[in-house]
DNA sequence: ATCAGCTTGAAACGTATGTTTCAAACAAGT
DNA sequence: ACTTGTTTGAAACATACGTTTCAAGCTGAT
C-alpha cells in the first residue's frame, strides 16, 4: 500500500530530526525533503506539525504501554510478594528494549526524543501525552512511592522528579555521551547498558536518609484531591 | 546612563521570557516590547540574538563562577581534610544561592535557563558556555570524582551525569513542580530546599554500589587524552 | 473503460522572524 | 553654539516557516 509507505516515511524522517534537532527547529520541509515526499504529504495525512509530533510519540509509546501495562497486570496478579524499585526499574528498561527495533531507528532516538518531549516547552504534547498516558504512568508511580514508605511524601515527591531528570537528561544526550565515554574509556557502554547503570544509582538515591529538616516539609502529607496531577509540569 | 539602561531592560526581560519559553520561541519583538525598547536596538548593543542569548547567561555565570573559583582555592588552601561529596555539592548551592538577589528575577529563573542550556540543542552557546566556564567546571568536576574512588571511573562518568540531568530537569521545571508540590502537598517548597533535598538523593546515588557486570567494563580506566573533555555532549 | 475517491506535485499565500538601513534625537566636548 | 559620536525610532528587507489550493495522477470497484 502505497498510502502507508508515505505515512511511514514521514514518521521515520520526523522522529531522527526532532531527535537531532528539536522540535521547532525542524522543519516540515527538512522533515519531507529527507523523507523525500512531497511537502503538502504532512498536512494531508497528520494535518498539522503538532499532530505529526504527537504521531511520532505514539508510534513508540503505544506499544510500551500496552507491554508496560501487561507487566503490571502480571506482577499484580501475584501480589505476595511486593516489587522491589530495583524490580520496578528493571521493569521499565526491560519494556523499552523489548518494543522495537525498527530499522535504523535504535532506542538512542526515542530516548531522546523523550527527553526533548519533557524540556522543550510544548504544551500541546504535554496535554496529549498526559491525556493518552498519564493513567499509566500514575499507576507506575505509585508503586514506586510504595517502595520507600520511610521517606517523607514530599521528599518523595521532589525524589521522583529527580530520578527523572537523570534519566531524560541522559537519554536525550545519549549518543554524544557514548561518544565522550568511548572516547575517554576505550569501551563502549551500550544503551542498554546505561540504563542498566542508572538502576541503582536512581534507587540509592530514592532510599537515601531523609535530608527534610524543615518542620513543615517534613509534617507535610499527600493531601486528597479532586484532580489528577498532571504527568508532568506544564512550563 | 541612558546607554547601560537599555541594556540592562533587554537582558531583564530576555532572561525571563527565554526561562518561559526557550531561545527559539522566544522573538526579539517579544523581547523589545516586553522591555519597552526599540527592535534595533537588541542587535545595536548585543549585534545578535546568539549574542543576547550568551550575554543572558554571562551576566549570572560569570559573578557565580568566580565566587565558586574562590570558594574552592579557599578548601584546596587547607588540605588536611578532603571535602565530602555532600561538602562539594553544598557549595554549590551556597554559591547559587549567594550571587544575586536581583530585583524581580529570583533564582528559578536562572536555574530554568541553565537546564535549558544543555537541553535546547543551541550549538553555539554550549560552545560558548564551554569556552568561558569549562575550566572551572572540571575542577570542580575533579574533585566529585576524588570523592567516591571505589566506584569504577566509567560508572562515574555515567554518574556524574545522571546527577547533572536531575538537577537540569528539576531546575528546569521548577517553577511548576513547585506549584504542584504545593497543590499537593500543603507547603511550599522553596528553591533553597529543592537544592538541599537533592543533595542527599545525589550523593547517595554517586555512592551506590557499582552496577557494573559487564567485564569490559569493570576494567576500563580513564584514558589519558590530548584534548579536554567537551563540558558537556555536542548534540 | 469509466468513474469516484484517495493521494501526490508544484505553486502560492499569509505571517513571523532576524537583521539592516537611515534619518532623527541626544549627549558631551570644545 | 557647534560639532562629533553615540543611541534611538520607524520602516523596510530578505528569508523561512506552516498551511492552503488545485490540478494531475493513481487505484480499485463497477
Amino acid at each position: 500500500m502505497a498510502q502507508s509507505e508515505t505515512v511511514e516515511r514521514i514518521l521515520d524522517a520526523a522522529e531522527q530530526l526532532f531527535a537531532e534537532k528539536g522540535f521547532s527547529e525542524t522543519s516540515l520541509r527538512l522533515i519531507t525533503s529527507k523523507a523525500g515526499v512531497n511537502l503538502a504529504a504532512v498536512n494531508y495525512h497528520f494535518g498539522s506539525k503538532k499532530a505529526l509530533i504527537q504521531a511520532v510519540f505514539s508510534r513508540f509509546l503505544g506499544p510500551f504501554c500496552i507491554s508496560l501495562e501487561r507487566e503490571l497486570d502480571r506482577r499484580q496478579g501475584k501480589p505476595e510478594t511486593k516489587a522491589s524499585l530495583e524490580e520496578l526499574l528493571e521493569i521499565l528498561v526491560e519494556q523499552s528494549l523489548a518494543v522495537k527495533p525498527r530499522s535504523g531507528n535504535d532506542l538512542s532516538i526515542f530516548m531522546r526524543l523523550l527527553g526533548l518531549a519533557f524540556s522543550q516547552s510544548q504544551g500541546h504534547l504535554r496535554r496529549y501525552l498526559e491525556d493518552m498516558y498519564g493513567k499509566v504512568f500514575r499507576r507506575y508511580m505509585q508503586l514506586v512511592y510504595e517502595t520507600a514508605p520511610r521517606v517523607p511524601p514530599i521528599e518523595l515527591f521532589w525524589r521522583v522528579h529527580f530520578m527523572l531528570g537523570a534519566a531524560a537528561f541522559s537519554m536525550s544526550g545519549i549518543k554524544a555521551l557514548r561518544a565522550i565515554a568511548e572516547n575517554d574509556f576505550g569501551v563502549n557502554t551500550s544503551i542498554e547498558q546505561v540504563m542498566r547503570l542508572m538502576v541503582p544509582f536512581l534507587a540509592a538515591g530514592m532510599r537515601a536518609e531523609s535530608g527534610v529538616t524543615d518542620e513543615a516539609l517534613a509534617k507535610a502529607q499527600l493531601k486528597p484531591r479532586s484532580k489528577n496531577s498532571p504527568l508532568v509540569p506544564k512550563l
